[in-house]
DNA sequence: GCACTCATGTAAGGAGTTACATGATTAG
DNA sequence: CTAATCATGTAACTCCTTACATGAGTGC
Protein backbone atom coordinates (compact mmCIF):
# COMPACT_ATOMS: atom_id res chain seq x y z
CA UNK A 1 0.00 0.00 0.00
CA UNK A 2 1.90 3.32 -0.73
CA UNK A 3 0.28 6.44 -1.07
CA UNK A 4 -1.24 6.54 -4.65
CA UNK A 5 -2.87 3.55 -3.19
CA UNK A 6 -4.83 5.12 -0.46
CA UNK A 7 -5.03 8.25 -3.08
CA UNK A 8 -7.58 5.72 -5.51
CA UNK A 9 -9.06 4.45 -2.01
CA UNK A 10 -10.13 8.19 -1.24
CA UNK A 11 -11.34 9.11 -4.86
CA UNK A 12 -13.61 5.81 -4.65
CA UNK A 13 -15.16 6.78 -1.62
CA UNK A 14 -17.34 9.55 -2.92
CA UNK A 15 -18.55 7.45 -5.96
CA UNK A 16 -17.85 4.20 -7.79
CA UNK A 17 -15.11 5.28 -10.82
CA UNK A 18 -12.90 3.38 -13.77
CA UNK A 19 -9.27 3.48 -14.30
CA UNK A 20 -9.33 6.45 -16.72
CA UNK A 21 -11.71 8.92 -14.75
CA UNK A 22 -9.12 8.28 -11.64
CA UNK A 23 -6.46 9.25 -13.52
CA UNK A 24 -8.25 12.13 -14.26
CA UNK A 25 -9.88 13.19 -10.90
CA UNK A 26 -6.45 12.29 -9.38
CA UNK A 27 -5.13 15.98 -10.69
CA UNK A 28 -5.89 17.83 -7.38
CA UNK A 29 -3.35 15.76 -5.02
CA UNK A 30 -1.48 13.15 -6.86
CA UNK A 31 -0.49 13.37 -10.46
CA UNK A 32 -0.41 9.43 -11.95
CA UNK A 33 -0.24 8.13 -15.74
CA UNK A 34 -2.99 5.57 -16.51
CA UNK A 35 -0.34 2.83 -16.78
CA UNK A 36 0.92 3.16 -13.22
CA UNK A 37 -3.21 3.04 -11.92
CA UNK A 38 -4.93 0.55 -13.78
CA UNK A 39 -2.06 -2.56 -12.63
CA UNK A 40 -2.42 -0.66 -9.16
CA UNK A 41 -6.56 -1.06 -9.33
CA UNK A 42 -5.78 -4.98 -10.33
CA UNK A 43 -3.90 -5.54 -7.26
CA UNK A 44 -6.58 -3.33 -4.89
CA UNK A 45 -8.88 -5.59 -6.43
CA UNK A 46 -6.66 -8.78 -5.50
CA UNK A 47 -6.48 -7.90 -2.15
CA UNK A 48 -10.11 -7.27 -1.08
CA UNK A 49 -10.70 -3.47 -1.26
CA UNK A 50 -12.15 -2.96 -4.38
CA UNK A 51 -14.70 -4.97 -6.43
CA UNK A 52 -14.73 -3.88 -10.41
CA UNK A 53 -18.68 -3.55 -12.09
CA UNK A 54 -18.52 -4.17 -15.66
CA UNK A 55 -20.73 -1.38 -17.57
CA UNK A 56 -21.22 -1.85 -21.46
CA UNK A 57 -21.19 1.36 -23.27
CA UNK A 58 -22.91 1.98 -26.37
CA UNK A 59 -20.48 4.34 -28.47
CA UNK A 60 -17.88 4.11 -26.74
CA UNK A 61 -15.50 1.08 -25.04
CA UNK A 62 -17.03 -0.69 -21.97
CA UNK A 63 -15.63 0.46 -18.75
CA UNK A 64 -14.61 -1.31 -15.34
CA UNK A 65 -16.06 0.95 -12.00
CA UNK A 66 -14.44 0.02 -9.11
CA UNK A 67 -16.67 0.16 -5.90
CA UNK A 68 -14.56 -0.12 -2.64
CA UNK A 69 -15.30 -2.70 0.00
CA UNK A 70 -15.98 -2.10 3.62
CA UNK A 71 -12.51 -3.75 3.65
CA UNK A 72 -11.06 -0.44 1.70
CA UNK A 73 -12.51 1.86 3.46
CA UNK A 74 -11.73 0.46 6.89
CA UNK A 75 -7.56 0.47 5.24
CA UNK A 76 -8.63 4.04 4.33
CA UNK A 77 -9.82 5.19 7.99
CA UNK A 78 -6.46 3.32 9.69
CA UNK A 79 -4.43 5.20 7.38
CA UNK A 80 -5.86 8.62 8.80
CA UNK A 81 -4.23 8.39 11.97
CA UNK A 82 -0.80 8.22 10.46
CA UNK A 83 1.52 11.00 10.16
CA UNK A 84 1.13 12.28 6.51
CA UNK A 85 4.78 12.16 5.02
CA UNK A 86 6.76 15.87 4.10
CA UNK A 87 4.58 17.46 0.90
CA UNK A 88 6.86 16.93 -2.16
CA UNK A 89 6.99 19.31 -4.67
CA UNK A 90 8.83 19.43 -8.30
CA UNK A 91 8.17 22.43 -10.61
CA UNK A 92 11.10 22.81 -13.44
CA UNK A 93 9.82 26.28 -13.99
CA UNK A 94 11.11 27.38 -10.13
CA UNK A 95 14.69 26.17 -11.59
CA UNK A 96 14.20 27.82 -14.41
CA UNK A 97 12.90 31.33 -12.47
CA UNK A 98 15.79 30.64 -9.72
CA UNK A 99 18.17 30.80 -13.41
CA UNK A 100 16.75 33.95 -15.10
CA UNK A 101 19.80 36.35 -15.28
CA UNK A 102 21.06 33.67 -17.69
CA UNK A 103 18.63 34.62 -19.98
CA UNK A 104 17.39 37.78 -21.94
CA UNK A 105 14.24 39.55 -21.53
CA UNK A 106 12.02 38.59 -23.93
CA UNK A 107 12.88 35.11 -22.95
CA UNK A 108 12.06 35.69 -19.40
CA UNK A 109 8.52 37.48 -19.94
CA UNK A 110 7.51 34.60 -22.82
CA UNK A 111 8.33 32.10 -19.10
CA UNK A 112 6.13 33.91 -16.71
CA UNK A 113 3.79 34.48 -19.33
CA UNK A 114 3.00 31.05 -20.55
CA UNK A 115 3.65 29.92 -16.71
CA UNK A 116 0.38 32.44 -15.74
CA UNK A 117 -1.55 31.54 -19.05
CA UNK A 118 -1.54 27.87 -17.83
CA UNK A 119 -2.50 28.62 -14.26
CA UNK A 120 -5.39 31.13 -15.35
CA UNK A 121 -6.80 28.31 -17.39
CA UNK A 122 -6.55 25.86 -14.35
CA UNK A 123 -8.09 28.83 -12.15
CA UNK A 124 -11.30 28.85 -14.63
CA UNK A 125 -11.53 25.29 -14.32
CA UNK A 126 -11.33 25.50 -10.19
CA UNK A 127 -14.01 28.20 -10.59
CA UNK A 128 -16.23 25.89 -11.91
CA UNK A 129 -16.12 22.91 -9.94
CA UNK A 130 -16.44 25.32 -7.00
CA UNK A 131 -19.44 26.91 -8.26
CA UNK A 132 -20.80 23.62 -9.12
CA UNK A 133 -20.41 22.16 -5.30
CA UNK A 134 -21.51 25.00 -3.65
CA UNK A 135 -24.78 25.38 -6.47
CA UNK A 136 -25.15 21.30 -5.25
CA UNK A 137 -24.18 21.33 -1.89
CA UNK A 138 -24.86 24.79 -0.13
CA UNK A 139 -24.14 24.98 3.12
CA UNK A 140 -23.39 21.43 3.56
CA UNK A 141 -19.87 22.64 2.12
CA UNK A 142 -19.08 24.18 4.87
CA UNK A 143 -19.97 21.55 7.63
CA UNK A 144 -17.43 19.19 8.41
CA UNK A 145 -19.46 16.16 9.24
CA UNK A 146 -20.81 16.00 5.71
CA UNK A 147 -19.14 13.92 3.19
CA UNK A 148 -18.02 16.65 0.96
CA UNK A 149 -16.48 18.76 3.43
CA UNK A 150 -13.00 17.18 2.59
CA UNK A 151 -13.30 17.68 -0.78
CA UNK A 152 -14.73 21.14 -0.67
CA UNK A 153 -11.83 22.49 1.41
CA UNK A 154 -9.10 20.95 -0.93
CA UNK A 155 -10.30 21.94 -3.86
CA UNK A 156 -10.63 25.77 -2.30
CA UNK A 157 -6.85 25.21 -0.71
CA UNK A 158 -5.66 24.64 -4.67
CA UNK A 159 -8.33 27.63 -6.05
CA UNK A 160 -6.40 30.01 -3.51
CA UNK A 161 -2.92 28.66 -4.74
CA UNK A 162 -4.19 29.38 -8.35
CA UNK A 163 -4.84 32.54 -7.68
CA UNK A 164 -1.53 33.53 -5.52
CA UNK A 165 0.80 31.91 -8.28
CA UNK A 166 -0.77 34.37 -11.20
CA UNK A 167 -0.54 37.41 -8.58
CA UNK A 168 3.10 36.24 -8.42
CA UNK A 169 3.81 36.16 -11.81
CA UNK A 170 1.99 39.61 -12.33
CA UNK A 171 4.42 40.73 -9.64
CA UNK A 172 7.54 39.66 -11.56
CA UNK A 173 6.40 40.63 -15.23
CA UNK A 174 5.63 43.86 -13.67
CA UNK A 175 9.04 43.82 -12.90
CA UNK A 176 10.98 42.73 -15.47
CA UNK A 177 9.48 45.27 -17.88
CA UNK B 1 19.95 15.35 -18.47
CA UNK B 2 17.41 15.43 -16.20
CA UNK B 3 15.53 17.74 -14.17
CA UNK B 4 17.61 17.35 -11.05
CA UNK B 5 20.94 17.74 -13.51
CA UNK B 6 19.63 21.25 -14.15
CA UNK B 7 18.86 22.40 -11.00
CA UNK B 8 22.46 21.53 -9.42
CA UNK B 9 23.66 23.38 -11.96
CA UNK B 10 21.18 26.51 -11.28
CA UNK B 11 22.71 26.09 -7.65
CA UNK B 12 26.30 25.84 -8.78
CA UNK B 13 26.06 29.01 -10.69
CA UNK B 14 25.54 31.21 -7.90
CA UNK B 15 28.70 29.59 -5.66
CA UNK B 16 30.62 25.98 -5.65
CA UNK B 17 29.09 23.55 -3.47
CA UNK B 18 29.55 20.30 -2.04
CA UNK B 19 27.06 17.81 -2.45
CA UNK B 20 26.04 18.13 0.85
CA UNK B 21 25.34 21.57 0.63
CA UNK B 22 23.31 20.79 -2.45
CA UNK B 23 21.00 18.20 -0.71
CA UNK B 24 20.00 21.04 1.53
CA UNK B 25 19.88 24.05 -0.79
CA UNK B 26 17.60 21.94 -2.98
CA UNK B 27 14.52 22.02 -1.17
CA UNK B 28 13.35 25.04 -2.63
CA UNK B 29 12.59 23.42 -6.27
CA UNK B 30 13.55 20.18 -6.04
CA UNK B 31 13.72 17.35 -3.26
CA UNK B 32 16.69 14.94 -3.64
CA UNK B 33 18.02 12.57 -1.62
CA UNK B 34 22.41 12.57 -1.25
CA UNK B 35 21.91 9.13 -2.46
CA UNK B 36 20.73 10.48 -5.69
CA UNK B 37 22.68 13.61 -5.85
CA UNK B 38 26.09 12.28 -5.53
CA UNK B 39 26.86 9.94 -8.08
CA UNK B 40 24.70 12.59 -10.38
CA UNK B 41 27.85 15.07 -9.12
CA UNK B 42 30.36 12.50 -10.50
CA UNK B 43 28.13 11.95 -14.00
CA UNK B 44 28.17 15.75 -14.68
CA UNK B 45 31.95 15.86 -13.64
CA UNK B 46 32.72 13.21 -16.08
CA UNK B 47 30.30 14.95 -18.85
CA UNK B 48 32.22 18.09 -18.20
CA UNK B 49 30.05 20.13 -16.45
CA UNK B 50 31.30 20.57 -13.33
CA UNK B 51 35.13 20.64 -11.70
CA UNK B 52 35.83 19.23 -7.96
CA UNK B 53 37.93 21.01 -5.54
CA UNK B 54 38.81 19.19 -2.67
CA UNK B 55 38.67 21.38 0.63
CA UNK B 56 40.76 19.54 3.44
CA UNK B 57 39.29 20.91 6.87
CA UNK B 58 39.97 20.67 10.41
CA UNK B 59 37.27 19.06 12.90
CA UNK B 60 34.98 18.09 10.37
CA UNK B 61 35.36 15.39 6.98
CA UNK B 62 36.93 16.76 3.88
CA UNK B 63 34.56 17.91 1.21
CA UNK B 64 34.51 18.12 -2.45
CA UNK B 65 33.29 21.52 -3.44
CA UNK B 66 31.79 21.40 -7.45
CA UNK B 67 32.49 24.43 -9.71
CA UNK B 68 30.50 24.79 -12.72
CA UNK B 69 31.99 24.96 -16.03
CA UNK B 70 31.68 27.36 -19.07
CA UNK B 71 30.19 24.37 -20.76
CA UNK B 72 27.78 23.54 -17.57
CA UNK B 73 26.93 27.63 -17.55
CA UNK B 74 26.49 27.00 -21.65
CA UNK B 75 23.95 23.78 -21.17
CA UNK B 76 21.79 25.70 -18.55
CA UNK B 77 21.37 28.76 -20.60
CA UNK B 78 20.44 26.35 -23.67
CA UNK B 79 17.63 24.77 -21.41
CA UNK B 80 16.50 27.78 -20.00
CA UNK B 81 14.80 28.37 -23.43
CA UNK B 82 12.80 25.14 -23.57
CA UNK B 83 9.33 25.13 -22.26
CA UNK B 84 9.38 23.77 -18.42
CA UNK B 85 7.65 20.23 -17.75
CA UNK B 86 4.04 20.40 -15.72
CA UNK B 87 4.59 21.19 -12.06
CA UNK B 88 4.59 18.12 -10.17
CA UNK B 89 3.20 17.91 -6.32
CA UNK B 90 2.64 14.97 -4.54
CA UNK B 91 1.19 15.72 -0.98
CA UNK B 92 -0.51 13.02 1.47
CA UNK B 93 -1.88 15.35 3.67
CA UNK B 94 -4.14 16.52 1.15
CA UNK B 95 -5.51 12.89 0.44
CA UNK B 96 -6.39 12.85 4.03
CA UNK B 97 -8.37 16.34 3.94
CA UNK B 98 -9.80 15.51 0.98
CA UNK B 99 -11.14 12.18 3.78
CA UNK B 100 -11.45 14.16 6.64
CA UNK B 101 -15.21 12.85 6.97
CA UNK B 102 -14.09 9.62 7.98
CA UNK B 103 -12.66 10.23 10.89
CA UNK B 104 -13.38 12.11 14.46
CA UNK B 105 -12.98 15.54 14.96
CA UNK B 106 -9.90 14.81 17.07
CA UNK B 107 -7.89 13.06 14.73
CA UNK B 108 -9.14 15.73 12.42
CA UNK B 109 -7.83 18.76 14.38
CA UNK B 110 -4.50 17.05 15.46
CA UNK B 111 -3.71 16.73 11.50
CA UNK B 112 -4.36 20.32 10.70
CA UNK B 113 -2.77 21.32 13.77
CA UNK B 114 0.44 19.28 12.95
CA UNK B 115 0.45 20.67 9.68
CA UNK B 116 0.06 24.10 10.79
CA UNK B 117 2.89 23.80 12.73
CA UNK B 118 4.86 22.50 9.99
CA UNK B 119 4.60 25.44 8.10
CA UNK B 120 5.00 28.15 10.53
CA UNK B 121 8.29 26.68 11.25
CA UNK B 122 8.84 26.57 7.10
CA UNK B 123 7.49 30.46 7.32
CA UNK B 124 10.29 31.75 10.12
CA UNK B 125 13.06 29.94 8.58
CA UNK B 126 12.11 31.92 5.04
CA UNK B 127 11.48 35.11 6.33
CA UNK B 128 14.61 35.09 7.94
CA UNK B 129 16.55 34.10 4.46
CA UNK B 130 14.74 36.76 2.75
CA UNK B 131 15.56 38.89 5.56
CA UNK B 132 18.91 38.25 4.99
CA UNK B 133 19.16 38.60 1.76
CA UNK B 134 17.60 42.23 1.58
CA UNK B 135 19.96 43.01 4.35
CA UNK B 136 22.67 41.52 1.75
CA UNK B 137 21.78 42.77 -1.71
CA UNK B 138 19.58 46.19 -0.50
CA UNK B 139 17.34 47.30 -4.21
CA UNK B 140 19.22 45.14 -6.00
CA UNK B 141 16.86 42.25 -4.98
CA UNK B 142 14.64 44.29 -7.22
CA UNK B 143 16.92 44.16 -10.67
CA UNK B 144 16.04 41.57 -12.99
CA UNK B 145 19.57 42.19 -13.79
CA UNK B 146 21.49 41.23 -10.92
CA UNK B 147 22.09 37.72 -10.39
CA UNK B 148 20.13 37.74 -6.91
CA UNK B 149 16.76 38.06 -8.53
CA UNK B 150 15.95 34.53 -9.35
CA UNK B 151 16.87 33.66 -6.47
CA UNK B 152 14.63 36.24 -4.34
CA UNK B 153 11.74 35.70 -6.32
CA UNK B 154 11.73 32.14 -5.85
CA UNK B 155 12.13 32.44 -2.16
CA UNK B 156 9.37 35.07 -2.16
CA UNK B 157 7.13 32.44 -4.25
CA UNK B 158 7.98 29.94 -1.51
CA UNK B 159 7.27 32.54 1.36
CA UNK B 160 3.43 33.30 -0.27
CA UNK B 161 2.89 29.49 -0.25
CA UNK B 162 3.42 29.51 3.21
CA UNK B 163 1.45 31.96 4.50
CA UNK B 164 -1.29 31.06 2.49
CA UNK B 165 -0.97 27.41 3.93
CA UNK B 166 -1.22 28.64 7.13
CA UNK B 167 -3.64 30.82 6.68
CA UNK B 168 -6.23 28.07 5.10
CA UNK B 169 -5.42 25.73 7.86
CA UNK B 170 -6.84 28.20 10.31
CA UNK B 171 -9.73 28.52 7.87
CA UNK B 172 -10.52 24.90 8.21
CA UNK B 173 -9.78 24.38 12.28
CA UNK B 174 -12.30 27.65 12.76
CA UNK B 175 -14.86 25.08 11.03
CA UNK B 176 -13.64 21.54 12.93
CA UNK B 177 -14.41 23.41 15.96
C1' DG C 1 -7.69 11.96 -43.67
C1' DC C 2 -6.16 13.59 -38.94
C1' DA C 3 -6.47 14.49 -34.36
C1' DC C 4 -8.95 13.95 -30.12
C1' DT C 5 -11.74 11.52 -26.54
C1' DC C 6 -12.90 7.35 -24.22
C1' DA C 7 -11.09 3.07 -22.53
C1' DT C 8 -7.67 -0.60 -20.78
C1' DG C 9 -3.74 -2.83 -20.56
C1' DT C 10 1.84 -4.32 -20.71
C1' DA C 11 7.03 -3.57 -21.02
C1' DA C 12 11.16 -1.20 -20.47
C1' DG C 13 13.76 2.07 -18.48
C1' DG C 14 14.63 6.21 -15.70
C1' DA C 15 13.93 8.60 -11.23
C1' DG C 16 13.67 8.50 -6.43
C1' DT C 17 13.74 6.28 -1.62
C1' DT C 18 15.46 3.36 1.98
C1' DA C 19 18.96 0.91 3.82
C1' DC C 20 23.87 -0.25 4.28
C1' DA C 21 28.51 1.65 5.35
C1' DT C 22 31.96 4.70 7.70
C1' DG C 23 33.73 8.12 10.94
C1' DA C 24 35.12 12.44 13.52
C1' DT C 25 33.18 16.33 16.40
C1' DT C 26 29.97 18.67 19.28
C1' DA C 27 26.01 19.51 22.28
C1' DG C 28 22.91 17.89 25.79
C1' DC D 1 26.33 7.94 26.43
C1' DT D 2 23.29 9.42 22.98
C1' DA D 3 21.89 12.03 19.34
C1' DA D 4 22.86 15.37 15.90
C1' DT D 5 25.81 17.57 12.35
C1' DC D 6 29.07 17.24 8.66
C1' DA D 7 30.52 14.46 4.88
C1' DT D 8 30.50 10.91 0.95
C1' DG D 9 29.47 7.01 -1.16
C1' DT D 10 26.91 2.17 -2.94
C1' DA D 11 23.07 -1.40 -3.36
C1' DA D 12 18.51 -2.84 -3.56
C1' DC D 13 14.22 -1.71 -4.24
C1' DT D 14 9.96 0.87 -5.31
C1' DC D 15 7.83 4.41 -7.90
C1' DC D 16 6.88 6.84 -12.03
C1' DT D 17 7.25 7.92 -17.04
C1' DT D 18 7.49 6.81 -21.85
C1' DA D 19 6.55 3.88 -25.33
C1' DC D 20 4.07 -0.02 -27.32
C1' DA D 21 -0.56 -1.92 -28.37
C1' DT D 22 -5.57 -1.79 -29.70
C1' DG D 23 -9.97 0.17 -31.27
C1' DA D 24 -14.54 2.62 -31.93
C1' DG D 25 -16.69 7.21 -32.34
C1' DT D 26 -16.61 12.31 -33.07
C1' DG D 27 -15.23 16.86 -34.81
C1' DC D 28 -12.64 19.61 -38.28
Amino acid sequence: MNSLAYALLAMLVRKPCSGYELAEMLEVFWQAKHSQIYPLLAKLEHDGYLIPENVEQTGRPNKKLYHITSEGKEMLRAWMDKAPSVPVSRDEFLIKAYSISLTDTDTAQRLFEDRLSYYKEKLLRREKLIQEMEAEYGTDLKDQEHQIFGRYIVHQRKLLMEQQEIAWCRWVLAMIN
